[in-house]
DNA sequence: GCCATGATATAACAGTGTTATGATCTGTCA
DNA sequence: TGACAGATCATAACACTGTTATATCATGGC
């Protein structure tokens, strides 16, 4: 039905890029519960059927969004995968990830749960997911011993994610409510440190049965 | 449109736990985004002004469930303690918070993060919550070696956790997404022997200093 | 010139949490 | 028993939210 590239040139894509960005300063600014249809219109400076206009509606904000954080991360691990050296490349990785996580907190909010009101990101947006993930299990097969399967990469893949996901997410959510945690950056880097290592040493006792 | 008699004993505390049975309730079959001040009261048979009478509106409502959540937690956790063999008793622990992870998965997801609207967790809620985990520590402490100091203990509590939440969130939000993950369950709880078999022997290398 | 199409503005609708206001009922005390 | 105090009720209103409808306006193509 509608065919961007056409509008691209004449006024609609400048709008439909200020739009996005207004929606993304103020998710970085006030959080996806102050996020409204109408302040990310009066942001951009467009009427508030302009959301409507350019975008399918809140939705389709969230969508770009989610979009928007996930090809930031899939750039970060990109950079990382240039590494030559398994170890330092997955460091960097973890080390990306978690500057991701912390400068754009609503982003990775988004992108992990906290499905702010009925949002579901939409079949491409969850394609650009995928294709980050796929870039992490590519780190982690960089990593191990060349004889393990596919599968082998996927499972430890996953392990890497949760362990990496898990920290971000008490640290968002919990870790002012808990006993005085100094250093934890320090920690999760040194735990993320010993993962990486096992998986070099491809020391994962009952991993693959 | 009056008041049956079976009610009109003691007014103010069997509604006050009706009102909190049918929010759980609600919360169970359709989620935080459904869970409305007046769906709440209609389906406790109570005014609208309820809610508001016997809560502190919907943070109080939240701040319940919330607590009703973390009591649970713990109450799973006492159980696991209460198994002589360490072993045994953290990964009764394990297999217990999936449970609850999974046949609660509103409240998980309204404990970590997703706080649904503006809420946020007051602080008798946090104080349960705190509890819960102080428990978790416990656990691992009976694990780990005697001659290890109680920050060690917390450090690693902290990881176990994070593993284990990093899967529950990634389970919940990610799954459907991701490429087929057959018998994820199975892995979760493979990853987390693991990670229990290495604390047990002291298997940490660059965990304190 | 004109018309058609898309973006705009305004308003309206249904929903949300919350507050205000009397009316109604309960329990207590004289 | 009778009456007052306080809680709980129903109803309505307010300020929001996302979304839709409608009418005005500007622009591009013939």
């Amino acid at each position: 039905m509608t065919v961007p590239e056409e509008m691209a040139t004449t006024r609609s894509g400048p709008t439909k890029a200020r739009i996005l960005a207004a929606a993304s300063q103020l998710l970085l600014e006030q959080g996806t519960t102050s996020l409204s249809v109408r302040a990310i219109a009066q942001q951009a400076g467009v009427s508030t059927m302009g959301i409507y206009s350019h975008f399918d509606g809140k939705q389709g904000v969230f969508d770009a969004l989610y979009r928007e954080g996930f090809e930031r991360l899939a750039r970060a691990l990109e950079r990382a995968l240039k590494i030559p050296d398994p170890r330092e490349a997955a460091r960097l990785g973890t080390q990306l990830y978690l500057e991701l996580a912390q400068d754009y907190e609503s982003h990775y909010r988004l992108m992990f749960g906290e499905r702010a009101g009925r949002f579901e990101p939409s079949e491409t947006a969850r394609a650009d997911a995928l294709r980050a993930f796929e870039l992490l299990v590519q780190l982690m097969a960089k990593l191990m011993p060349v004889r393990n399967s596919g599968a082998t990469h996927l499972c430890h893949a996953v392990a890497f994610w949760a362990q990496l996901h898990g920290y971000v997410s008490l640290q968002q959510q919990m870790l002012p409510h808990l006993p005085a945690q100094q250093d934890w950056d320090k920690q999760v880097l040194r735990t993320m440190d010993d993962m990486i290592e096992r998986l070099a040493q491809g020391d994962v006792p009952g991993a693959q049965r």
